[in-house]
DNA sequence: CGTTAGTTTGAGGCAGATCAACTTTGGTGG
DNA sequence: CCACCAAAGTTGATCTGCCTCAAACTAACG
């Protein structure tokens, strides 16, 4: 079951702006003000915040078929981070002035919206939690499995792992080395693999 | 402007469940499954985690006219927290059933709702940054201001500071005496005050 | 192949946690 | 009303996980 997000850019297709972005580059920026939502129909893109001290954190991934800018749109505030092409993009943006009509005559379609947006809080309050009770390395294994079941085929880098998990690329290349070694994942150039997914839940839990 | 919340259960009136709850006793457990909204009449709640190890984190404050256990319910998951009340509090229930009904027939509701978790997700992910990229003292000054200026007449422990902030007890004592000496808060008893907020605002980001 | 961004490894330092002992507060029950 | 005492707060000493800094290595792309 599709969300019925993607039908309110199927249904304004004349009214769609296409963009192209590589990697690296931002699609917005902190602080700007949303414009309207932005759909992405290939590629992969990050939303990052970056502190006045330069620390950066990486908060979420975004895929195809993914919508983005909702929750600043919703929460009726500037963004509060960037979002940032992680693989080559392409998307669509739709106008406010269109998302405020389709909400006003479909309020049911605020449901799924909503969902995933709950799902979010949950997920971001139990990363607070982790940061303070859990290790690095468990942090950073946790990270290892979540970004790379959710996108298997990109290879995300140490500084992606070490912003997502909050730790430093240090720490990663660290806990990356031992990890290996205990044969929990396998290291391939730039890219690893998860070799033992249970026995590395199993890792994480005695880390006390 | 009231949000429309309250009207749900104001039109639910005879189906409401009255409880009252004291002091450390708790509403529901993190991994009960919603049964419904809690409307606060009065009193204050908290929003904790505890991890396996023991250390707990606050998440968020409700009080009078806020409601709880709307995250999970729209989710479709259970709770993440538990709900713990501060000070003694008169807190209506109203049953899932009746939340359905009222947003099959009224999504439009959704939208403040909506807006509400939009919010706290990105102050969640704010904090997140923060953890990563703010000092101890930075964010206890930041959390004081906060739980101070949402709640003068509660008296916070240490505790609580610590736990929403993500430090520890003896962290928050000891930056209070600094903060005091500073001339930037006062001490009263247990309790304190926000002497100069502005001057606390301009301490906090030469902390970097 | 050469260049550069990405990764690894080592050594050292420190912010803040932990542990422990002491003091203060404020509620309560005699 | 006051004395008591458990809970809350403070302070000092120590410890340590992880960050920081530095330097060498290596993958991947043009």
């Amino acid at each position: 079951m599709k969300s019925k997000i993607l039908d309110i850019f199927a249904s304004h297709n004349e009214k769609l702006i296409s963009k192209e972005l590589k990697r690296g580059e931002i699609l917005y920026h902190m602080g700007d003000d949303p414009k309207g939502f932005y759909l992405i129909q290939s590629g992969l893109m990050g939303l990052f915040h970056i502190a006045p001290n330069g620390k950066e954190s990486f908060f979420r991934i975004f895929a195809k078929d993914n919508i983005l800018g909702h929750r600043s749109y919703f929460a009726e505030v500037s963004y509060h981070a960037s979002a940032v092409c992680l693989q080559t993009c392409k998307i669509s943006f739709l106008a406010k002035e269109y998302i405020d009509e389709h909400f006003k005559n479909h309020p049911e379609d605020l449901r799924p919206i909503l969902k995933r947006i709950a799902l979010d809080l949950g997920n971001a309050e139990i990363r607070i939690a982790g940061l303070k009770d859990k290790t690095a390395i468990s942090r950073i294994s946790e990270t290892l499995i979540f970004l790379k079941l959710k996108h298997p085929n990109y290879s995300w880098t140490r500084k992606e792992i070490a912003e997502f998990s909050g730790t430093t690329v240090e720490s990663v290349a660290r806990a990356m080395t031992q990890l290996a070694e205990l044969g929990l994942i396998e290291k391939e150039g730039r890219d690893f693999h998860i070799l033992d997914q249970n026995k590395m839940m199993d890792y994480i839990s005695e880390q006390d």
